[in-house]
This record gives C-alpha cells, structure tokens and sequence, in this order.
RNA sequence: GGCGGCAUAGCCAAGUGGUAAGGCGACGGUCUGCAAAACCGUUAUUCGGCGGUUCAAAUCCGCCUGCCGCCUCCA
C-alpha cells in the first residue's frame, strides 16, 4: 500500500508520488519565538515528526526543514519589554522549544533555518517578485501586489472579493489594495534592520517561508505542513510570492487541528493555552505526546488533565506488558521465524498510517498487539513472547512511543506524582507487610498496602515475591 | 456575509455503501488470604434531527440543529 495524505489544496485525500523516488521533501512553518511553546505547537510538531518517521519506514529518504522566525514584531516588542536583546530572546526560546519537542520525542529535522540566515535571499527574491511586475515599494516598504496574481487564493479556496477586508485591521492607505501584504518592512527608529534596496528594514514574514524553503528544498518540493490557522494568510501569501518566482512550492499542504481548551482554540491570542513546560511538570512528555496521537490530526483535539490521565493509563497498560514480557525474552533464535505472528498486526498498523496517518486507528492495532503479547506471557510461551514484544517495540518506533525500559517509565511516574518515599523505605514497608501476610495478620497487611496506595505506590504479590512500581 | 471543520456508548476515539476497532470506566468470571496486574465475558439494534437514494447508509444526497475555526498575528 501508499501513503495517502489529505491535500488542503484540493481539499481531497491524495496519493504520495514523490518528485524523486525514494525521497520525501517537507517543509513545515515553525515557531516565531517569543515565548514557550504551547501544547498547541506540539501537536503541530507531533503530526509532521509522525509523517516524517512513517515516510522513514516507508523506506523514504527524508529531507525535512522546519524554520525559526527570529526577527518579528512580536519578538521585538517582547526584548523590550524585558529589557533583553532581541537575538539573546530569540535564543532562548529556540532553545526552550527544541528542549521541549525533545521532551515529546520529536526528531530534529534535517534543516533548522533562522530567518536571519536568509535575509540576503529574501532581497533577492523581493527583487525579482517586484521585476515581474507583482510587488511594488512604497517608502521603503515593499509589498506583494495581490489582485496582480490571478490565481490568489487558489489554496485557502476563497474569493478575495468575498472576504470583511478591513473589518478588524485598518487599511494602510499607502497599499493598493487591502488584500495586500508586506514583504519587506522598514525599520522603525531603535528597531533591528538590513540595509535593502528600499532602505533599512526587515523582511515580512510570509517571504521567510518562500525563500528557505526554495533554497533548502528547490522550487518544487513534496509537503508543506502547518497548522490550520496558517492557511489563510500565510500559506496563500507564501503560494503567491512563490508562484510569482515560478516556484511551484509544495505538492501536497498538509494541515492539522487544533488543540482546543474548554471547547475553544488554544491561542497565544486568547491567552488560554498551556505551555508543553506546564503540562511536562505535572506529566511525561511521553504521556503528551501519547494524547496528541491518540488522535486523528486533522480534527480538533479537547485538552485537559483528564484527557492526560487517560493517555497515562493507556501507556500504563503497554509499558506494563512490555515489562512482563522481560523475563522470558532472550530466545534470538526464535526471532526470524516468529515474526510471521506479527505479520498482520504490522500490515495493519502500516495501512493506518497509510491512511492519512491514522494513528488512533494504528494504536487499535497496537493493543490487539498487547493483549497477544499478554497472552504469550501468561502461557510462558517465550517464541510468541519475544515476536509480540519485537513488533510493539518496532510499531512504537514509528509512533515515537514506548522506546524507554518500562522501569524508566515507572519511575518517572513517581517522580511526577512527588511520591515522597524511597525505595528503601517501601521495600521495608514491603517487608513488614510479607511478615504480617506470613502471620496471616490481613488487616496489617492490608492497611500498610492501603497507606502505600495512597502515597502512588502500587503492590504486586507475585508468586514467591512482592513487586512494587509508581502508579500512572 | 464568504470559506472550512466537527457532531459515534458514562468519558476518549476509529470507522466514506455490507450490518459498529481500540483505550478509560463499570459489571460478572478465572487467579489471589483479599487485592493489584493479566486473561475470559458483558457494557451503542445504534451513530445530532428530519426526509430521500439503495437489496443494503454512521457512511451517499437534501433540509435542519448545535459547536468550533479562518477571513488580523497565531501550530
């Protein structure tokens, strides 16, 4: 079977046919970096690190770019603010979300291109976008002259014609059209700047995306990501400044959903979002990023601690096989031929994701996996065991999930839910209690498991020993 | 006003023509001193509402209702 991929652009599922064979080419808009990111950005980065680890099963080659705007408005206003160099803010906040998407176990991508890198790029394509007769300047600012290129609005399908122009922004007299968009700023006194053609400025931000992704990717590459809300304007902005450099762009605009809260979008602008810091110091980054897979992309995802606290339990339930399983692993030999078992469960788990990654359909696939793997155990059948375990383990790979030896799982969770007592200090409750057990004294029994329990530790009598782990 | 999305059990969530995956929870059973975990079984005759097409619809068509988003920076 093929990817398939649902295209904004065509509002249609479609079937991935690379430009070159054997190899993928995705560009996907990254943060503006003003501040941390929000459980919004990480699905973003989720849906597309999930792409980009599918098309790598697949076989694929992939030559992913994901770019940092360092220098905007916002980040400007912000160094301000606190009275900080703008560069030493954008920094700190390119460092802070790669420390986060580390923390949701995204991959780096291939290329992590800064806006200022390109501004020379950026000049020169501004140059040639006014030279074909689709930008104009005006003191020494530069914008793209929309009603010039006809086929605007050919990817957010809409008629310009038909849209509030103005309705909440006041139209700057100086553009021709309201619809109009900046492609080089001037710089205002104090503000950061680049000598141009124009004068001193700094590039608009739609002209970032088009310039690196042309210089990193070429003029025609395979997958634009992003977040729904860079539809319109961004994407359409982006389409224009490039289809004006005869620069195709991306084959297929892919889009995910956003992360709602309390039945609302969660926005920097509404003010009501968590960032992935928040929700780290309460849950795993790996239990977030299980939520944001545990739906399908492009719809809305409901977030709350709740929602977390299911995904924990749910990956309670995996990481829990995969430790039973530990004791009758070894068996290499049986390896090659009992893959043969997982089979079917890896075909389906690959048509998921085929399918417009569906991965809440491939995770069904994964507890089909557990529950055959929890079988095998319980039966002490060590060649089912260890083909059981190998293929959760590799359908895991592909989701970035349950790579960690499950005791580090565990005890991360006691960390996280600050369980206050030492190892030391249950296993000698532990021993306490095997004493009372042994003189049938239940209630004692009882009542030191009970005060365990309620501290986030969980008792296991398994036959011969008492085993314990932090409770999800 | 234009464009787009969503609506499936107590909760979360798959399912685009063939008779409702999976997770959490609940209930019953096996195991256990009792539990926990695991396993077995039960838990939506029904998919926002009303019509229509069809041998057959959660899935296609029409109308309606509710919610969300984009049209300004936003993943």
């Amino acid at each position: 079977m093929t990817l398939k991929l649902h295209n904004t652009k065509s509002g249609q599922l479609e079937t991935f046919v690379p430009l070159e064979p054997g190899r993928a080419t995705l560009y996907a808009c990254g943060p503006t970096v003003y501040d941390n990111a929000h459980v919004g950005h990480a699905r973003a980065s989720a849906a597309f690190d999930i792409l980009v680890r599918h098309l790598k099963a697949s076989g694929y080659e992939v030559n992913y770019a994901r770019n940092y705007t360092d220098v905007d408005d916002k980040i400007i206003k912000r160094a301000r603010e606190k009275n900080q160099d703008w560069q030493a803010l954008a920094q700190t906040y390119i460092d802070s979300f790669r420390e986060d998407m580390a923390a949701i176990n995204c991959l780096e991508p291939t290329h992590t291109p800064r806006a200022t890198e390109y501004i020379q790029g950026m000049i020169e394509d501004i140059q040639e976008i006014i030279r074909r007769g689709f930008a104009y300047a005006v003191e020494g600012d530069v914008y793209f002259d929309v009603p010039a290129w006809r086929d605007y609005g050919q990817l957010s399908r809409r008629e310009m014609e038909e849209q509030e122009a103005g309705a909440r922004v006041a139209v700057d007299e100086r553009k021709k059209s309201p619809a109009d968009f900046a492609l080089w700023k001037a710089a205002k006194p104090e503000e950061p700047s680049w000598p141009s053609p124009w004068g001193p400025g700094r590039p608009g931000w739609h002209i970032e995306c088009s310039t690196m992704s042309s210089r990193l990717l070429g003029p025609e590459f395979d997958i634009h990501g992003g977040g729904q809300d860079l539809i319109f304007p961004h994407h359409e902005n982006e389409l224009a400044q490039s289809g004006a450099l005869g620069r195709p762009m991306a084959r297929i605009w892919a889009h995910n959903g956003f992360v709602r809260l309390n039945n609302e979008k969660m926005s920097k602008s509404l003010g009501n979002f968590f960032t992935v810091k928040d929700v780290l110091s309460k849950f795993d980054g790996e239990t977030l990023r299980y939520l944001l897979v545990s739906k399908h992309y492009r719809g809305p995802l409901d977030f709350s601690d709740e929602a977390l606290r299911e995904a924990e339990k749910a990956l309670e339930r995996i990481y829990r096989a995969l430790e039973g399983a530990e004791a009758l692993m070894g068996e290499e030999g049986c390896l090659a031929f009992n893959m043969d078992l997982v089979k079917e469960f890896r075909e389906k788990f690959t048509e998921a994701l085929d399918d417009d990654l569906n991965t809440a359909k491939a995770l069904g696939v994964v507890f089909d996996v557990v529950r055959s793997l929890n079988r095998a155990v319980t039966a002490g059948n060590q060649c089912e065991t260890v083909a059981y375990f190998a293929g959760l383990k590799i359908m895991g790979d592909e989701l970035g999930l349950w790579q960690r030896p499950p005791e580090e799982f565990f005890a991360a969770q006691g960390v996280l839910k600050s369980v206050d007592l030492k190892a030391e200090d249950i296993e000698r409750m532990i021993v306490a209690r095997t004493q009372a057990r042994a003189a049938k004294n239940w209630a004692e029994a009882d009542r030191i498991r009970d005060e365990l329990a309620d501290k986030g530790v969980i008792l296991e009598d398994k036959a011969g020993a008492t085993t314990w782990k932090y409770s999800a």
